[in-house]
DNA sequence: AGCGGTAAGTTGTCTAGGACAAATCTGATC
DNA sequence: GATCAGATTTGTCCTAGACAACTTACCGCT
């Protein structure tokens, strides 16, 4: 394993940190001070690039930069997740005790064993229950594993997959073809997508016709896409990563450029502290999606 | 509809134009000339954002910002698609007539009907000769439909979620437990894995044990996962989209850090003009994937 | 006429430091 | 203990200059 540099443009890539924030730190606090190649430009050794990605990942557990970056290396390794009152409130009803088993697997790397496990509860449980039940605090509880370190990314990779499929799979064996239309989909820098496929396979279950788009959708095309396939409803997911400030104006954004009959229904962990807008419906949480589908149903006889 | 105004960021995530770019077009073209709010920051208008999006679709067909930005708006609209020799010599064998049928479901936003056609097809077929006659040409055209503007990008994400939901649910049915053990994912910036479906399912078809990771992770965190799932090898895929240029730097600091003995084979449409690197498998045509398992099984008996 | 090599033009990304608004923390007051 | 104003922190935007990598154009040679 050798230790090659990165150029400023690799490790915006590889720490999520932008190239205005990399060098702004640089400036302000005196790190990272990368090297230069001939032509002065930034070259950062791998050392540097481990220490900002963890940096990366104690501020967004909501530790603030200056304190991190002053702090030294040792102090850094042994600091405790930070969550804000939400989180706190959101993470205590958690029902946790078997599902840590289901999390050991994915410890494990032990893929074959977690897809048998979580296929055995959703015949048991069945699709809505599966998804309340298991899945959503499941991905509330990685979260919070990989908020506080114990849980690599590669793991966290590895269950989003393998969730994926299993959602995908039970999805595709249920019909839908009442009303609501509903198109399913995020706006760019907003990848997450398992939030989207618990709420598919809830209204699904309803018998709704979900018109999946994946993700990172511009929102002009969200528009745009809402008119061909004549959907009723937009819904849009938003994760606790997304920039909270952005969310707000986006939506606006958005509504003012949809169809006015169009309905358009937000959800995921990202929008707890959204102001509720006119011609917008929050959904904080997963039986929301329900209900507000029975909601469009009694209004659209 | 109404007609709101982007900042800068905005214009960025919808355009896929960089910051930096927009304001040197400013600079250097006099294009686009956002107006400005109260603190002097850019606001762009609806229709420059709708006209930067269709130069970075021309753009992307090979055509040049300078004469594009020059051009009136009725040239742009007629400007044909212009392909690069490769491309070309690419795209001539493609079985394209039985495919069209396919296509059509798309472009009239019909997910049942495309979804039972290609479901027919891969009982029909069966599913290696379904991944590399049907889903790998498919892809192709249309990824070149998109190219010469005959398809909506929100159609584009509708035909890769449902064909993802298709190999997926493909997938799921084969145990895969032999040797090698091959991990697929892709790098940063990176987020089709359609591609890597389309390998996964043939690997998988020969026994192969397959852990998927997703899309878009972090160099550091490919060399964690391969050793902590004791992977014989990596897989990775870039597609046509992926700038050309960053690929070799990324692959040969990959190859640095993973362990000699862990294989790393790179496909997808992006690796055409990359040149041969030691201890890295260029696979550029799907065929090519089921040869190196092959062939890394007669080497380690 | 075709081929190779050099020159000129084009384009994206990097650099620097300055400015300011939004978010967060601190301390005082009710 | 709660609420509000002021101080601090922090990210993003701004201008403008430089240069390397790529493309195209041209010229001379076989």
């Amino acid at each position: 394993m050798n230790t090659p540099s990165y150029n400023i443009a690799a490790v915006e890539r590889d720490t999520g940190l932008s190239k205005d924030v990399l060098r702004m730190w640089e400036r302000r606090y005196g790190f990272p001070v990368p090297e230069r190649d001939a032509n002065g430009e930034r070259l950062y050794p791998a050392a540097q690039v481990e220490r900002l990605r963890l940096i990366k990942r104690l501020m967004d557990q909501g530790h603030r930069p200056g304190k991190l970056i002053a702090a030294p290396a040792e102090e850094l390794a042994t600091l405790a997740p930070r969550r804000t009152r939400d989180v706190v409130a959101a993470a205590a009803p958690a029902t946790a005790d078997d599902l840590d088993e289901l999390i050991e697997f994915i410890r494990q790397h032990d893929a074959p064993g977690y897809q048998q496990a979580m296929q055995q509860r959703l015949v048991r449980q069945g699709l809505q229950a599966f998804v309340q039940d298991t899945v959503a605090p499941l991905t509330r509880q990685i979260g919070e594993a990989w908020e506080d370190g114990s849980i690599e990314v590669f793991e966290e990779h590895l269950f989003t997959e393998l969730t994926k499929r299993l959602l995908r799979q039970a999805i595709a064996t249920l019909p839908g073809s009442r009303r609501p239309r509903v198109l399913l989909t995020s706006v760019p820098d907003e990848p997450h997508v398992l939030g989207l496929l618990m709420v598919e396979a809830l209204l699904a279950l309803e018998g709704a016709e979900c018109i999946p788009l994946g993700t990172q959708m511009p929102l002009l095309e969200i528009s745009r896409a809402a008119e061909a396939h004549a959907a009723d409803v937009v819904a849009l997911s938003f994760s606790v990563a997304f920039p909270q400030r952005q969310i707000g104006g986006l939506v606006s954004h958005l509504r003012q450029t949809l169809a006015p009959e169009t309905a358009l229904w937000i959800g995921g962990g990202g929008i707890r502290r959204l102001a509720p807008q006119a011609g917008v419906a929050l959904l904080p949480e997963l039986p929301d999606a329900t209900r507000a589908l029975q909601q469009w149903r009694s209004e659209h006889p």
